[in-house]
DNA sequence: GCCGTTTTCGGCCCGACTGTTTTCAGTCG
């Protein structure tokens, strides 16, 4: 992925720059442009062919000619440079939490530190004391932030963190005083990893809550305790913020303490050309305190002539502009979802009998759900050879005839082999209801032979959806080398879906691949792979997603009602 | 370095907490 080696070179340059006292709004451009980069739907290097690299927010001339020397040559030369002004340890000592550039700097020109190691031995020693308004608590803080950076500051998976915050939201509901808890940031975004949880509560008696946040069992340390605002370390390892406000107040918190950051900047700026400021205390008119909204979070868009943007789409990738246009998308939600198509049991590797998942889906309001055990050459997941796929099909008829109420529609997630091929005849995947082809083996392919594979597996008449169409497994394996865009292409050509896979772990497509399918008009398939009866809750991730995809209901196929599956499995002719 | 319904130059979001300082700079989100 080129656009996230360049966005990490800006946001190296960002840093070089910081650290000797480079133009601070220079600093924010590279940092914007990284972002935007990391999160762009299309490729980079086919917009620079097009010469349309002028067309990502925050890229101008100068920035557009940089990434097309990245792309010509594999390096920018001004930002190497700039770089080798700064040793890199200096440039990894801003990773340490409460370094940031200018601390960094003075230990550097100052007092020679090069590197975090050297950073902690100064500090555990005592030895920075009495510098650079220095003393034996900043110390401390730098030792044990250290510490945490070796920890791994790594981001929790959404379908960890989620549960985790809203167990905190149900503790603090309890606390008197307090009228309304909620989660914000990223996890109220939905990202698919979050940094830390942010909980927003709205209280007139905010030193109550704050007392009972610090003092809940779930807190393992705590970092900071103010007047309106506390951070603590949870038992899991994660940080969590709370904030409190004036109820009065709750919805420009909300909108301040959701994000982005990116997408309040925005916002903050369309304000102040209307003669407003916007803050997490409300909207107010001049330099004056002359409050005119902010208790819910529609008065604050409204505020700025805007329409409220769902939270999902709130990272400043072109919801501003779709809002004024007012055209933001009409995005799925779970209650359109009318089945999973993606579901394990111990005939392989699930844990549950076909009767335990039917039941299970049944007490969801799904109106279908596909029985989808892997296929012979997945055998680490006890895959089913043709005679037992035989067998395992006729008690899933068994067991659908006892659920009438539900459709039991009797699959495969049957492997791509690398030539292409599926694992099953055609003659065998005829008589199932739904194929999901799905890649297990051989990920190091280059990628034109990936590509390909894949392509030739869309093809076969019998497949109708790709599962987990790029492998990634989040924090532990990165996606296999493939041309998205011309998989894309072949399943428009041939009508097939690409799985959202809603596994935790997998989020696969993610949601900026699955913006450009729906921008390309390729249809999708929501499948929570499950392998536990609990897995089937994971469809909310797989949802979430989607929408951070900007993905309406229409073009997700277990939207549809059961006849209109039917059909789409079975094309005439 | 980007960007334009006041601008092609002169702006560029806003506030809390910490640790140190006696009124604020640095960091963070």
């Amino acid at each position: 992925m080129k656009s996230f080696e360049i966005a990490r070179l800006f946001e190296q340059m960002a840093d070089a720059l910081e650290l000797q006292g480079g133009n601070p709004f220079r600093v924010r451009a590279y940092r914007r442009a990284a972002q935007n980069l990391e999160t762009l739907s299309e490729d980079v290097e086919v917009l620079a062919r097009a010469g349309r690299l002028e067309e990502i927010p925050g890229i101008g001339a100068d920035l557009a000619g940089k990434i097309d020397e990245y792309l010509r040559t594999g390096h920018i030369a001004e930002i190497e440079t700039s770089c080798r002004r700064v040793p890199r340890g200096v440039m990894e000592m801003l990773a340490v939490p409460g370094i940031g550039p200018k601390t960094a700097r003075q230990l550097y020109e100052r007092e020679g530190v090069t590197s975090v190691a050297q950073l902690e031995r100064l500090a555990a020693a005592g030895k920075l004391r009495g510098r650079h308004g220095i003393q034996a608590r900043t110390e401390q803080n730098i030792v044990r932030g250290v510490q945490l950076l070796r920890r791994g500051q790594a981001r929790m998976q959404l379908g960890r963190a989620l549960p985790l915050g809203r167990d905190l939201v149900r503790a603090l509901e309890d606390v008197r005083g307090v009228k309304t808890v909620m989660l914000a940031g990223s996890l109220r975004r939905m990202k698919e990893t979050v940094g830390d949880i942010d909980v927003l509560a709205a209280s007139s008696e905010p030193a109550a809550i704050i007392k009972a946040f610090t003092g809940l069992r779930q807190v393992a340390e705590v970092l900071e305790r103010g007047t309106t605002k506390a951070a603590i370390r949870h038992r899991e390892g994660i940080q969590v913020d709370l904030r409190v406000v004036d109820p009065e107040s709750m919805g420009a918190a909300l909108a301040y303490f959701t994000g982005s950051k990116q997408h309040n900047i925005r916002l903050r700026e369309m304000a102040v050309k209307r003669g407003l400021k916007i803050s997490e205390y409300g909207v107010f008119r001049g330099r004056g305190s002359q409050r005119i909204a902010g208790a819910s979070e529609e008065e604050v868009y409204a505020a700025v002539g805007l329409p409220w943007i769902p939270p999902e789409l709130r990272e400043n990738t072109g919801e501003i502009e779709a809002a004024q246009a007012r055209r933001l998308p009409a995005l799925v939600t779970l209650d359109d979802v009318r089945g999973d198509l993606h579901c394990h049991t111990d005939a392989t590797d699930g844990h549950h009998s076909i009767e335990a998942l039917v039941a299970a889906a049944a007490s969801r309001g799904y109106a279908y759900v596909a029985v989808t055990d892997h296929s012979r050459a997945t055998r680490v997941a006890g895959g089913l050879d043709i005679d037992e796929l035989r067998a395992h099909v006729g008690r899933i008829r068994a067991v659908a005839r006892r659920h009438p109420r539900i459709a039991v529609l009797a699959g495969s997630e049957c492997d791509i082999l690398p030539d292409g091929r599926l694992d099953y005849p055609d003659e065998v995947l005829a008589e199932l209801d739904l194929v999901i082809a799905s890649v297990h083996t051989r990920f190091k392919q280059p990628k034109r032979e990936m590509t390909r594979r894949i392509c030739t597996a869309l093809a076969n008449p019998h497949v109708h959806i790709l599962g987990h169409p790029t492998g990634r497994l989040l924090g532990e394996r990165d996606p296999y080398a493939l041309d998205l865009d011309e998989v894309l292409r072949a399943a428009k050509r041939h009508g097939k879906a690409l799985e959202i896979n809603a596994y935790p772990d997998r989020l696969d497509l993610c949601d900026t691949h699955a913006r450009r399918a729906r921008d390309l008009g390729v249809l999708l398939a929501l499948g929570t792979d499950t392998h536990m009866l609990d897995h089937l809750g994971y469809m909310e991730l797989g949802v979430a997603t989607a929408r951070r995809g900007w993905v309406g209901a229409s073009q997700i196929v277990n939207t549809w009602p059961l006849e209109k599956l039917r059909s789409w499995r079975q094309p005439a002719g």
